[in-house]
RNA sequence: GGGACCGUGGGGUAGUUUGGUAUCCUACCAGCUUGGGGUGUUGGUAACUUGAGUUCAAAUCUCAACGGUCCCA
């Protein structure tokens, strides 16, 4: 396998490849086939989502795929944001059709029209609404596998509230949730306000979570967006209030996507291959029995994974024949899973299992009467770890520099004083190949613009996917 | 947005310069063997991205499409 490190691109490509999580054969670039492997992965990661959306009151629906043109003809700079990436239907069977179809880029259109409809009065408010669909973009530029692709696995939630004020506190339940899913997933990230020219289209601002993947580029794998009544106003989302006036609502979005999933890839696994944390594993404890002569070893293994079942583990039993435990130890190594269990005679005959975590090799043993309780332990341990290094990691590369030319060699997350103007941000882009990820909003401390000296606050650039 | 390179069994490749016979590794199938860190062995299946052109003859030369990779903005 290559390694980690001196070539992320080939090993992030062949990683996916090789541990089954995604086939990028498909003819169509940029849509690739989720395999089981994969596809389990990003359900588990849908299932944190849902269980964090769900215990505040949101509410899962599905919209319809396709928009009409209509939908999307409104003069608004939302629409004008995707213009250039849609893909369109424009024929039934063999007749053009007369009002063409666009595949959605994001939902906003499709919704907001219905969201029209339901919301009358602030008695319907407010409103929390999710759904996990495919979205559609059509790129030109090159595609990578989770990251930039024209079918996207796609988590959005809409929101509409009488006032900017609950609007607001939206915002911060947002950074509640994201601040669960994160931790789950091992992810750490930082919260930057993209600037004006950079956000979400339609949008009065926008808030990202930027994480950092090895070869120091970053990439962004949330966005929250307050739109206050910018999209109401053009889809007509009025409410009545008590009083008896009309008032447009005010909505926020969330949005997710398979990023995380790269993310999750890219920043934990190692040169034997992924290591998932125990959330998002498919299979958090393999089981091998070792072939034996004299004892059952598989009958052993499996009361072990029977007992593990029981306490809700996900957890297989790898009794392939014509497999070698060494051989199996480095394919489920190699696909990430967090914990393994090595069952031969020596444990059957001691009453005794061989625990393995993934991150670091090491083995445990442990009495067969504990290992439901060593299992908690170790798959803690794993998704401590992970978190640890995944977060050294992130720290090593925030940069502060203080002149220009610190630009040239410097990597990562690169936090310089800058005045805010869109002239700066594109010199420091032009000349070092540095986006502009936008500024913390809890870091309000002054700062001169290290392009053009005026005051200004930390920005914060990158090099991004 | 601009540029470069690449496309050979499932994956990785040799062969392309100089047009004619497609190589090896891995995976897969059948068997035997082995089994505490990628067993060994025998036999077998399996490929020149697509289309058009040049030619007696194209994996090889030309053009295009599709797909992949990288660099620059």
């Amino acid at each position: 396998m290559e390694n980690k490190k001196s070539n992320f691109s080939e090993w992030y490509n062949e990683i996916i490849e090789i541990s089954g999580l995604s086939d990028k054969r498909y003819p169509i670039k940029g849509m690739n086939v989720w395999m089981p492997y994969g596809l389990k992965a990003m359900q588990n990661i849908d299932r944190t989502i849902r269980e964090s959306v769900d215990s505040r009151n949101f509410q899962e629906v599905q919209f319809p795929v396709l928009i009409t043109r209509d939908q999307l003809s409104v003069e608004f700079e939302h629409v004008k944001g995707f213009e250039k990436e849609v893909f369109w239907v424009t024929r039934g069977g063999m007749e053009p059709l007369d009002v063409e179809m666009a595949l959605r880029p994001t939902s906003e259109a499709a919704m907001y029209g219905m969201y029209s409809l339901w919301i009358r009065s602030h008695a319907d408010l407010p409103l929390r609404l999710y759904q996990i669909v495919n979205v559609y973009r059509y790129e030109t530029k090159h595609t990578r596998s989770f990251i930039r692709i024209r079918e996207i696995h796609f988590f959005e939630a809409h929101t509409a509230h009488d006032t900017y004020e609950d609007a607001e506190r939206q915002m911060h339940q947002y950074m509640e949730i994201w601040g669960e899913i994160s931790s789950r997933l091992c992810l750490p990230f930082e919260v930057h306000q993209r600037p004006d020219w950079d956000k979400f289209p339609g949008a009065r601002y926008t808030l990202a979570f930027d994480t950092l993947l090895p070869g120091g580029r970053s990439l962004q794998v949330g966005t929250i967006h307050q739109y206050g009544t910018n999209f109401s106003k053009t889809y007509d989302i009025k409410y009545l209030k008590d009083d008896g006036e009309h008032e447009y609502a005010n909505q926020t979005t969330f949005g997710l996507s398979e990023r995380l999933l790269a993310a999750v890839i890219g920043i934990h696994g190692d040169d034997h291959g992924l290591i998932f944390p125990p959330d998002v594993a498919p299979t958090q404890v393999v089981v091998v029995p070792i072939p034996s002569k004299k004892v059952d070893t598989g009958a052993f293994a499996k009361e072990i994974q029977q007992t593990l079942l029981s306490q809700g583990f996900r957890c297989t039993i790898d009794d392939r024949e014509n497999y070698t435990p060494g051989f199996k130890y480095n394919d489920w190594e190699m696909r990430g899973v967090p914990m393994r269990i090595e069952i031969g005679e020596r444990e059957v005959n001691s009453g005794t299992a061989v625990l393995v975590s993934r991150h670091d090799r090491k083995k445990t043993k442990v009495p067969i009467g504990e290992v439901a309780e060593w299992t908690s332990t170790i798959l803690q341990g794993v998704k401590d770890t992970l978190t640890e290094r995944a977060g050294k990691y992130f720290g090593e590369n925030k940069h502060h520099i203080g002149k220009l030319d610190d630009l040239a060699k410097a990597e990562g997350f690169v936090i310089a004083g800058w005045c805010g103007d869109q002239e700066c941000a594109s010199k420091i882009e032009e000349r070092y190949e540095f986006g502009t990820l936008g500024i913390s909003p809890d870091d309000t401390e002054e700062k001169k613009c290290i392009v053009c000296g005026k005051p200004g606050r930390n920005g914060t650039f990158s090099r991004s996917y």
